[in-house]
DNA sequence: GGATCATGTCGGACTTTTCCGACATGATCC
DNA sequence: GGATCATGTCGGAAAAGTCCGACATGATCC
């Protein structure tokens, strides 16, 4: 999450930056929020209009309608409209990135998962 | 990553909050800096040390220093002193948080693949 | 002891994020 | 058409994050 949303796309569309180059928030940085974590998690058991979503969470409807956004920019969710509504769905693919993330990181505990007994604490 | 770290360390040791309370950044949000993601994967491969881990980054050593002290707070990584020196450690283990939450998504993902085909782009 | 090296931390600048109230848009209903 | 509903977006404030130069600390070497 380096840079703002608005910047970022402005940048790129005034200058045709690459969303790479202008910075674009990745999926980790997506995840780091926990609102947007209780999000997908909530979209988990159905699409889900903006209002259904907005209930039960800490923020206010314009700012779960900027972590949607987000969400969005990343491809974690997709929309449909519905009449006046807007249905949100579950896009898990992105995370796939995170998952092969990890797997090089676990990779790694489980091939030397004895030493960490070994680390002082000092 | 919802508090700055000096004011959260002041808050919890001034006014006795929980790490909890003073929203203590976790895992998810250490994993959202490109940099912190660097350092961890480069301690894979084994114990470094400070000067090091600086070798190959686009940052200065103090902002090395402060990204390795989140690290640490959130139990990614441990510091043994030798000599002068302080060699870091990788450890994993808060990584089987992400994992937990990522398998519960992806869990989705498996039972419901076909789901993906049915959803307009709009 | 003094010089040097490795690292942490402080002060401050700058950027990004998060959040909200207010307004804009577009669909629905009467 | 006018009222209403669902949602997006703008403007701006406040918080958090990132980064660096400068200094502090503590170990090593002479």
């Amino acid at each position: 999450m380096i840079q703002d949303r608005k910047q970022r796309v402005r940048r790129v569309a005034e200058r045709g930056e690459t969303s790479e180059s202008a910075g674009a928030p990745d999926v980790f940085g997506a995840l780091a929020s926990p609102v947007r974590r209780r999000l997908l998690m909530a979209l988990r058991a159905g699409p889900r209009t903006v209002s259904d979503l907005c209930e039960g969470l800490p923020v206010a409807r314009p700012a779960v309608s900027e972590h949607l956004a987000l969400l969005r920019d990343v491809g974690l969710v997709r929309v449909q409209k519905r009449g006046r509504e807007r249905v949100y769905h579950l896009d898990p693919r992105p995370l796939t990135e995170v998952g092969a993330w990890l797997n090089v990181m676990l990779a790694f505990w489980n091939m030397r998962l004895g030493d960490l007994d070994r680390i002082g604490e000092e």
